[in-house]
DNA sequence: TAGTGGTCTAGACCACAAT
DNA sequence: TTGTGGTCTAGACCACTAC
């Protein structure tokens, strides 16, 4: 792959225009994904340009997800990310929860990692279950891994009041252990019928960055759930999720009605 | 606003020793929103290093979206950015879109700019609209701007074997001009009755930075929609929202049954 | 041992905004 | 006029890998 010297008429600056040139090529195909691309002395010598312009213009192709390095090994194209679909539905069924669904579906293996305490609700927390601050809740933290991997975590709460001393106080053991959210409430009789999902985006944290394994130029899905049944809230969720290991699908159908049920 | 001087001892690389301190300090409140920030030139003689890291210590602050900084001006505390939320759900109404209607709902003014073409399909668009490539589509690409600032913008597709002739031909004239997708193929006797988005999340395209106004350290979501009849699709969309100022709202019903509807 | 990316220094010139 | 962030150069040392 041979690249032209850097025109000294464009007016951008030298860094932008390596960046562009790059780019350009991996678009069209000059490097498959996961090969090795050229580091950062190669650009050095190509561009006659000083190590940290090379470097700048990689660092940009590494922040839009183009390329990953791989320390004191090289620079490779990002490998094409294996999406998974992951259909977010809520059924009544017991069997397994959706994440455990959707892995197995998808031919790999899952596995859970899950710690409940209870502790006072925060204010934020309060507010989205209907509480208030410093009412006891059930918070479980969650790490899941399909194939070894970390490929989500969550953070969820539920009113101390409306599970402690039951079968399902903690989420991950019991009868109900490993089953959905919907489920599990059922066998108490409450009777979950909407679900909410809010879906944000933003940088990993730090904390986020280690435990999920997250790379440079990636965002997450930042998702909050809340579970209600006619009356109240009754199970609310932090959901973390890597933006580049999972694709969000929500199916619903279109009313067929002209009445505004004033969702909002 | 006093920070201690660089822990020798501290095996970290001096840029991450000092994005830590920064990120604490602005996580604790020791800056508001929208103020003026610690520059290049004050870190580098607080922290006692060159230029390149105190530089590299505020860039990863600005990836993070903690920061920004405006050339020849200075360097800030990213505002609180406010987040819209943007419930997803289609109605049967003829009135407006939702776009129109949520923005107006919000106290925004709503501005679409829109253009129409025929072209045919390439493989992909035909796979989603269940076609052959090369069939004819018509191809609408638009720009969404609340309160004169753009905020959305979305490419969609509908067979012109459907709609070439019609009266909603070209989505943003004649009578349905506005209106949903749904009110838009009711009048044609084509009944819609279903949804799909598939969401990810990515670095915006460099026209997407310019088009959007995306913000370094700021992704976006990247919704496929598409439409169907108890058929087939009839409209596939993609749709490009920046991450910095939405939040998607999906809420829907936990159904009754246990049936599983094998909707995938 | 040669080559890699990560870290870091010590300069320089620039255009422009604020004062 | 002063200060800002943006750009760029020309070096250096490091720990580690296997090009």
């Amino acid at each position: 792959m041979e690249l032209p010297e850097l025109d000294p008429a464009d007016e951008r600056p030298k860094h932008q225009q390596i960046t562009a040139r790059l780019r350009q090529a991996i678009e069209s195909g000059s490097y498959e994904p996961g090969e090795r691309f050229p580091g950062e002395n190669t650009l050095m010598t190509r561009y006659q340009v000083a190590r940290s312009t090379a470097r700048q213009a990689l660092a940009e192709l590494i922040d839009s997800g183009y390329l990953r390095t791989e320390p004191k090994v090289g620079t490779f194209v990002r490998d094409d990310r294996q999406l998974i679909r992951k259909p977010r539905r809520y059924r009544r069924t017991k069997d397994t929860g959706p994440f455990a669904t959707d892995a197995r579906g998808a031919g790999l293996s899952a596995d859970i990692e899950a710690a409940t305490e209870t502790v006072p609700a925060d204010q934020a927390t309060a507010d989205r279950l209907n509480l208030h601050a410093g009412d006891q809740v059930i918070r479980t933290r969650y790490r899941f891994l399909a194939n070894g991997r970390p490929i989500q975590s969550s953070t969820s709460y539920e009113p101390a009041a409306l599970t402690l001393g039951t079968l399902i106080e903690r989420p991950e053991e019991g009868p109900y252990a490993g089953a959905g959210v919907v489920a599990r409430f059922d066998s108490l009789g409450v009777h979950i019928t909407h679900v909410t999902e809010e879906i944000r985006v933003r940088p990993p944290r730090p904390d986020e960055t280690t435990d999920l394994q997250v790379p440079r130029g990636v965002h997450v899905f930042d998702i909050r759930r809340t579970f209600t049944t006619d009356s109240r809230p009754v199970e609310t969720a932090d959901i973390t999720i890597p933006g580049d290991r999972y694709a969000l699908v929500y199916a619903f159908q279109v009313p067929d009605d002209e009445q505004d049920p004033a969702t909002d």
